[in-house]
RNA sequence: GCCGGGAUGGCGGAAUUGGCAGACGCAGGGGACUUAAAAUCCCCCGAUAGCAAUAUCGUACCGGUUCGACCCCGGUUCUCGGCACCA
């Protein structure tokens, strides 16, 4: 140890030793309890960033961690290394996607290396690798063996500036989530996952996860959006057809004075053929076509539509009602057609107004400020039934399930339950991804790949030109094949798979990274699945996650794994922000952009104070699910800290040399700092097990390091215990700052790395005080403080209090009412006058 | 519009079960060491009044419950995030 805090040479130093002794490499071990801490793989863009220093770190915590407490812990990483903008590189640069991303591999491998993160890198997963993306393949076509994957021709959203079409997760405010661009309509055909199937169990599983935020399960409960209603038929005049919509207010139905069916309706064309109102119809249909979604979703806009020219008989009141077409109405939701209940809802009053349709009230809100009769806005809450025959006088809650049954009784209406989750469209037309390993057979239609064909290889002759066609279309070489049933010529799919899929089971691949004959052993998979710790932005709360769950539960009914949900807990860190001055000279703290010019390198601050102060700062600035504002100063605070600990240690191991940390508390002093000591020990254990706190925990070990400089400085110290602190306050920062942490473990005279060695003990002994000091407060106020003996009772201590010259000055010449004693914490006297 | 968070000194944040508001750090001020500077070590640091002991006020705002409220309840404002013509 040297007397200098010389950060770099350090840092080399123990991430070699780490490297050599291969200290990070686990096995599965039986008799060993398990924990299975992850962070979510990055994608290789070149550089890490601040975002991945802070996810990284606080995993990294957690998994040393967890080490010391004799876990047998897997923290592996790896890259989720297709995707676009690797083929984007390649159009811009004429470099190769592959070589690319690669290299940007290497880079963010050396990294990662560089901030000491204790990853067992012989499990490094990358998904561009064949040996991933054939298992990635071989799981779509055990997908495809349970009907769980199909080709099917739909309007799908499509981004002209990425070329390629995007999942509903995908289209962030009717913009691509990845370029911002305004995404539009196509009819393609593509091949879709059902995660529909899995809906409920998506849903009802959330409840089973108390270690996630209510946050993200609401975000993904919203997404779900499980709506239980009612579909039922209405008759339409001159026709044998029916028109049958979907809602949740059925108890409406005899508020209903107009039907609006979506423009995209299929019965539509039939509906209007050959009559006076065709042309206005196709005209309106085709200028919604036109429409994006932006436009057509915006909740500000006028409603439009079209009457139809037909009428509906209302089954209950036996009215005849208008139909009309509008773009409120989607197709892709219940049945593609509503009921109008002007009264009662919102949409529909606006678009009875715009019409000039009937209002008929059939709930009564039952307040004076709200004429029924003249209604400002539709009334939407619960109430008693008016207007509805037999079922006037009925809370509206109650004649929900009365219409219903009648209805279904009479054969005109059942209940149903409808999702705005839709299924999973996974075709993109790119070139860096997976291929879908399927074979279009004129005779047999779509066929898999045969498993022992597998993988299904990315061809090299291929043409990138970021225009809209598949990229692997134009090779030479892949089109072109057999029919696995037949042998006769036939075509392969030239789409690639959405890196969604990927990143969707990475972490069982992790569980059996080397494994050449099988995605994974189910049997390691069982040993080290379900992931205990599961870290990563808040950003994937909907889109990776539960798609990962999906996969996960159809692993399960396949049988090759052992558990539904992949992530027991889930800690969603917040976002690394910067202050910086905008063009008007005003002070903005965001994002980390490189357009602001407001980053802060991750590179630059460890050549700058090392990694282990990097470390400490980001997890000492604030709660790891809070935002993190960068501050300079700060940085400089945490590495000043450091060089603090690294002196005192180096002092005291001198001091100390040759005596064992074996003491026994003598002086008040020895008294208080055993005490400090032990309570730290226990503060930093929950505040890293229990609470994620790391702020905290390491705020704890400045006070316990204050105090030491404190104690080290007295006439009479005990060395013994002063060894005790000094090699604690190593252990107890070694999570945070591992490569300082070892140096002054070495230091203090450890041959072994201090990787492995067991985590402190609270001597709960040492907590317990002769005398503890409480607040004397009059009406709640404090007033006075006094020494009492330890573990008093209620009882003894309001007994001991009253008693006391302090207390009797307090309450001379006021009336007692009554005194409050809480043991360990205060006397509170209430007086009156 | 709906559903979630959040609001505490000059700043980041702490207060774990309703019990000392402001731990720890940053910035700032003062002192020690030094020829000097850096580094380091020590002290002070919510507001107002006061030489001081101390007193009063103070956790976005208004009100309530309680001996006691940053914490619980009712209402309001601002702010961040998610969803949004899903019938």
């Amino acid at each position: 140890m040297n007397e200098r805090y010389d950060f770099k040479n350090i840092e080399e130093k123990w991430q070699k030793i780490w490297k050599d002794t291969d200290v990070f490499h686990v096995t599965e071990d039986p008799d060993a309890e398990k924990y299975y801490c992850l962070e979510m793989f990055p994608y290789p863009s070149g550089k890490i960033h601040m975002g991945h220093v802070r996810n990284y770190s606080i995993g990294d915590v957690v998994a040393r961690f967890k080490t010391m407490k004799g876990y047998n812990v897997l923290h592996p990483i790896g890259f989720d290394s297709f995707g676009l903008p690797a083929e984007n590189a390649a159009i811009q640069h004429g470099i190769h996607p592959a070589v690319w991303t690669s290299s940007n591999i290497k880079e963010m491998e050396d990294e990662l290396k560089r901030c000491g993160f204790s990853y067992d890198w012989d499990r490094e997963v990358c998904t561009y690798k064949e040996d991933y993306y054939k298992w990635m393949q071989w799981i779509f076509i055990q997908f495809w063996k349970k009907g769980l994957a199909y080709k099917k021709e739909n309007p799908v959203n499509w981004c002209p500036s990425c070329a390629t079409v995007l999942a509903n997760e995908q289209v962030v405010d009717g913009k691509c989530e990845r370029c911002k661009s305004e995404v539009t309509k196509k009819d393609l055909s593509q091949w879709y996952l059902k995660i529909t199937d899995y809906a409920d169990r998506l849903l009802d599983n959330l409840d089973k996860l108390p270690g996630w935020p209510d946050k993200v399960k609401t975000m993904q409960r919203n997404w779900i959006g499980r709506s239980e209603g009612t579909e039922l038929d209405f008759d339409i005049v001159g026709s044998e057809k029916k028109l049958r919509v979907f809602t949740t207010r059925v108890d409406t139905v005899f508020g209903t004075t107009f039907m609006v069916m979506s423009p995209e309706h299929p019965m539509l064309h039939e509906l209007v053929h050959g009559t006076e109102y065709e042309a206005a119809v196709e005209e309106y249909a085709e200028q919604v076509k036109h429409l994006s979604d932006i436009e057509r979703t915006s909740t500000s806009k006028e409603k439009t539509g079209v009457f139809i020219g037909r009428y509906a008989m209302n089954p209950l009141t036996h009215k005849k009602m208008p139909i009309y077409i509008s773009d409120y109405v989607l197709i892709s939701y219940g049945t593609g057609a509503v009921m109008g209940v002007p009264a009662h809802d919102q949409r529909d009053f606006d678009f009875a107004k715009k019409f000039g349709l009937e209002i008929i009230p059939v709930v009564d809100p039952g307040r004076e400020d709200i004429d029924v009769n003249n209604l400002t806005a539709a009334f939407e809450a619960e109430g008693k039934m008016i207007n509805s025959g037999k079922y006037d006088g009925m809370d509206n809650k109650d004649a929900i399930v009365a219409i219903r049954d009648d209805l279904k009784a009479i054969g005109l209406g059942e209940g149903k339950t409808n999702y705005r989750l839709r299924d999973w469209l996974i075709s993109r037309q790119r070139y860096w991804g997976c291929p879908i390993p399927m074979i279009y057979c004129p005779e047999h239609g779509w066929v898999p790949e045969k498993e022992e064909n597998l993988p299904v290889l990315l061809p090299t002759d291929v043409e990138f030109t970021g225009k809209g066609e598949s990229p692997v279309a134009t090779s030479k070489t892949f089109v072109d094949t057999v029919c696995p049933i037949c042998g006769k010529p036939a075509k392969r799919e030239v789409d690639t798979m959405d890196t969604f899929l990927d990143s969707s089971w990475y972490f069982l691949r992790y569980c059996d990274a080397q494994n050449a004959g099988a995605p994974f052993d189910p049997k390691k998979a069982a040993y080290w699945m379900p992931v205990d710790q599961y870290i990563g932005g808040v950003e994937h709360a909907i889109l990776h996650l539960m798609y990962a769950r999906f996969f996960m539960m159809v692993l399960y009914d396949l049988g090759l794994v052992s558990c539904e949900e992949p992530f027991t807990n889930l800690l969603t860190q917040g976002m690394v922000l910067k202050g910086y001055t905008d063009a008007d000279g005003n002070w903005i703290v965001g994002k980390m952009s490189k357009s602001i010019g407001n980053v802060v390198s991750p590179d630059e601050i460890i050549d700058k104070y090392g990694a282990d102060t990097a470390r400490l700062f980001i997890l000492f600035a604030a709660p790891p699910e809070r935002e993190l504002e960068w501050s300079d100063s700060g940085v400089e605070g945490s590495y000043r800290f450091l060089g603090r600990v690294y002196r005192l240690v180096y002092d005291l191991a001198k001091d100390t040399q040759g005596i064992p940390a074996v003491y026994k508390p003598e002086t008040k002093d020895d008294k208080q700092l055993n005490y400090i000591l032990n309570n730290t020990i226990k503060r930093v254990t929950d505040d890293i097990e229990k609470r994620f706190n790391f702020n905290t925990a390491i705020s704890a070990v400045m006070e316990l390091v204050n105090e030491l400089y404190r104690y080290k400085e007295l006439d009479d110290v005990n060395m013994g215990l002063m060894r005790a602190a000094a090699e604690n306050v190593v252990l107890l920062l070694s999570p945070f700052a591992p490569h300082v942490c070892e140096e002054m473990w070495e230091g203090l005279g450890y041959s072994e790395s201090l990787y492995r060695h067991p985590w402190p003990q609270c001597d709960e002994s040492a907590l317990v005080k002769d005398t503890e000091e409480i607040v004397i407060q009059v009406n709640g106020k404090v007033r006075d403080r006094m020494d009492v003996p330890s573990g008093l009772s209620r009882e003894e201590l309001a007994a001991y209090c009253k008693d006391t010259e302090a207390v009797r000055n307090l309450t001379e010449g006021k009336q007692v009412v009554k005194m409050i004693a809480v043991p360990g914490k205060l006397f509170n006297i209430v007086v009156k006058g």
